[in-house]
DNA sequence: TTTGAAACATTTTATTC
DNA sequence: GAATAAAATGTTTCAAA
């Protein structure tokens, strides 16, 4: 099922059935069964095998932030004191909600991160009064993304 | 249904629907209703709303991409020449199927980019054959995600 | 807006090839 | 691996409250 550097060998089926799902996660899987020519439950064995091998990590639905009023994203890299305050700082940075990911980079900054706020005000006072409270942040610089062109996921 | 600055007006319930699904699409709505004790129908209800009024965007199956051997995942910053070389320059960026992400962003560069690739060295091909000979990109700064702490969507 | 019930469709499992 | 079939479960619609 692995191959010898431990990614898993997946044939032109699974990437039919995968490319469905990632497109929509509700697709009944008769449906697609319809749609590529194999029956229900071969598809439905497929993808167990494909969850059991960690290639499936679940599912979403997708909710559009702006409809909620959340309508100014930006990125965020932050300078930290000194290298060991990093995994108190993710701990911290966990606790804001508005922050969605967070990353350890190379380069100029120790973190990286993606919050979403309601507008340039929700930002200021995230910053001013969430991020930069942090112990160990020395600094920030921000980035905020006027317009967000390409989303999507690994293509397979 | 809509307040006056058009965001929606979503009420306990409807949040613990959408707590459940944007946690796992496929969750059947009848399960979701014998959890909050309200009937599957009233819920299906709620659910055609909340997708008319476009704050459910759709569901994705999520794919590990390490299990697909795509270890390196890196932000990249783009120097474009001259503003009006944008949108020519994300046509191009769209055709790179490591380009995940793509932002107009505010501050040093013009461009953000997402990208997920295999290794490092599929990384510099990435950079070296494909963003480097796009039209316009005159420089580049990478930061490479050593780890991602944080991934998650906006908490309702 | 909610419910319950009917009609319809899908999922899941066992069996066989 | 895949197909079929049968049972269990889920979805969808609608009339009534």
């Amino acid at each position: 099922m692995k191959s010898r550097n431990d990614t898993i060998k997946i044939d032109g089926i699974d990437k039919k059935i995968l490319r469905f799902l990632m497109k929509d996660a509700r697709k009944p899987v008769l449906e697609i069964a319809r749609n590529i020519g194999i029956s229900g439950a071969a598809i439905h064995q497929r993808l167990r095998k494909l969850e059991a091998s960690g290639l499936l990590a679940g599912s979403k639905f997708v909710i559009n932030p702006k409809v909620m009023g959340y309508t100014t994203m930006a990125y965020i890299g932050i300078f930290l004191d000194k290298a060991m305050s990093n995994p108190a700082a993710v701990k911290q940075l966990e606790k804001i909600p508005e922050v969605l990911e967070c990353h350890y980079t190379t380069g100029n900054w120790s973190i990286l991160i993606k919050v979403l706020c309601r507008d340039n005000e929700h930002l200021m006072q995230v910053l001013n009064k969430e991020i930069q409270r942090i112990e160990g942040v020395s600094r920030t610089e921000t980035f905020i993304s006027l317009a967000q062109q390409i989303d999507r996921q690994i293509t397979i």
